[in-house]
RNA sequence: AAUUAUGGAAUUA
């Protein structure tokens, strides 16, 4: 059984939840008994891959085992549900869970908190926080990182800023996700100073920024329009080692492509290739968007045409 | 003491 948890692990971290449900499925055929564990693997597998009626339905076969879904069985579909914005049935898992005598922990709050967050109901969000700390229940990096993350992306990038440095107050260290998570909230605002403070505070903390961190910063003067800052932070996060990805270039292009620097944007899609990061769907219909904007149909066409030998198909 | 593959947070058209 412990073979078959590392393996179907490793299959749902890959992303090959059809070859895994196969091999569970010899599983179950087996004279080995599946315990709780494994059937979380299998839910979270399910729900990673959005499959979440799957999951709810491998769930309740828990019981014909006599398995009962624990804490993280909860807190798995919990979050599916709410990926897929089925929020009253998400909140409705949680009050489950409690009624069932667990004590929900970090990580089901958190989950809560994000589910109602991201789906436009952060004032609820902000409720959950603060039951979760009066239950005793210390709030943890991802837990700021969540709530810091709902409030951005309404724009109330104040309050943001508050929990984060009340995240600091209570003992917290900021880690890379949660300064590129407020770097992407400044930036979205057009705040980009506020934005640069914040990368220039985690350097002084030693907290290293990321890929996932210059692309935030990068996204926000482009979205700006202050193409030119975007390609100095681009050429420093090549100094500093950090390899720009899809995303990075995708922004790049976008961003000069909008100013009607078609030129540095072909550059961009050039210098991606010759570096082996593979253009996505994304990049082409920036790029095209561009091309057409500009005047320059019979390119857009051309460039059309190479997708699918490129081995991207137009959606 | 730490580690030893089940759940929660961040980026692009």
């Amino acid at each position: 059984l412990g073979n078959f948890k590392i393996l179907l692990g490793s299959l749902v971290k890959d992303e090959k939840i059809d070859l895994a449900l196969k091999i569970f499925s010899e599983l179950q055929g087996s004279s080995l008994v599946p315990d709780t564990f494994v059937y979380n693997v299998m839910v979270n597998g399910l729900v990673k891959s959005n499959r979440i009626d799957e999951a709810c339905k491998l769930m309740d076969s828990m019981k014909q085992l006599n398995l009962s879904p624990d804490l993280i069985t909860y807190s798995s579909i919990l979050d599916g549900l709410g990926k897929v914005g089925r929020l009253e049935e998400a909140f409705s898992v949680f009050t489950k869970l409690a009624e069932e005598g667990y004590e929900p922990d970090v990580v089901a709050y958190t989950s809560l908190m994000d589910v109602l967050g991201k789906g436009g109901k952060v004032n609820h969000a902000l409720t959950i926080f603060r039951t979760m700390a009066k239950k005793k229940c210390v709030p943890d990096v991802v837990a700021y990182s969540s709530l810091i993350d709902s409030l951005g992306k309404e724009g109330r990038v104040e309050e943001a800023y508050y929990f984060f440095e009340d995240s600091k107050r209570k003992g917290c260290t900021p880690n890379v996700g949660l300064y590129s998570t407020l770097i992407d909230s400044f930036g979205k605002k057009g705040m980009v100073d506020r934005a640069l403070d914040l990368y220039e505070e985690m350097q002084r903390k030693e907290c290293l920024p990321n890929t996932v961190t210059f692309n935030n910063l990068i996204s926000g003067f482009a979205k700006a329009g202050k193409v030119n800052v975007a390609e100095k932070l681009f050429e420093e996060m090549e100094h500093k080692g950090c390899f720009p990805d899809v995303v990075t270039y995708n922004i790049l292009i976008d961003g000069f492509g909008k100013v009607g620097m078609i030129e540095e944007a072909e550059s961009y899609f050039k210098d991606m290739k010759l570096k082996g990061v593979v253009p996505d769907v994304i990049t082409f219909t920036s790029l095209i968007e561009s091309l057409g904007k500009a005047g320059k149909v019979m390119n857009a066409c051309e460039l059309f045409d190479t997708m699918e030998e490129e081995g991207c198909s137009p959606n």
